[in-house]
DNA sequence: TATAGATACTACGACAGACATAGTATGACA
DNA sequence: TGTCATACTATGTCTGTCGTAGTATCTATA
């Protein structure tokens, strides 16, 4: 398991890699997360709903409600803004992928 | 320049990583971390004196005065359980990297 | 010899992101 | 009818980093 520390600033850029496909909510994005990690990086609930709002705050998502599946939910879809932010992220990634392999043997 | 929580959890790695060489003090790793991130990354001399109090706790450095050079320094030296901690920081970055690349495109 | 700048360190408080805990409410299924 | 998975909300705590501000010593230079 890896420490919340570790991935501290990447929680968006995880949140974001889904929704550049589709919209998609909490707890499937809670779900794809936990898989694509392999169960490496859970993450919390509570951290994704704050993460969410925080997107939303900041013009990188948009919220909308859907009933259809029989239960109610709270979409998120990427707005371009988000979508230039990922991109920004991965960028910023290899940045500090570069910066940090120079402090490891 | 690099945000800091990016970096965050990687504090110690990066004080560690001179620490395995010898003993050193707060300004000259101050000095070698911007040095060796080509000011990409700047730490802060609070968050630097509160990470290595922090290691002390932890007993994975020991600090100790030396006056030779004119000035008074706080030095602080490796112990064994620090040298465990980084190879095992260095082993957990990998699995990181891993990690937060299979969210990158 | 004063004075500016680099060095070396300390104290205190603020802040943000991740988390713990606890709860509500609905649908599916046996 | 009751249990489990789903979907979400509220509130407060903790930790690491940073901002600000200060003390004190050494060095260089005018």
């Amino acid at each position: 398991m890896i420490s919340s520390d570790m991935i501290r600033g990447y929680v968006d850029t995880m949140i974001l890699y889904f929704l550049m496909d589709r919209p998609s909510y909490a707890y499937e994005l809670s779900r794809q997360i936990r898989q694509r990690t392999q169960e490496k990086y859970i993450l919390k609930e509570t951290t994704l709903y704050s993460a969410l709002s925080r997107l939303e705050q900041a013009g990188y998502v948009a919220s909308f409600s859907d009933e259809s599946s029989g239960k109610r939910r709270t979409y998120y879809r990427l707005l371009e803004a988000g979508r230039d932010y990922y991109e920004e992220k991965c960028r910023e990634w290899e940045l500090i992928k570069q910066v940090i392999e120079r402090f490891i043997r």
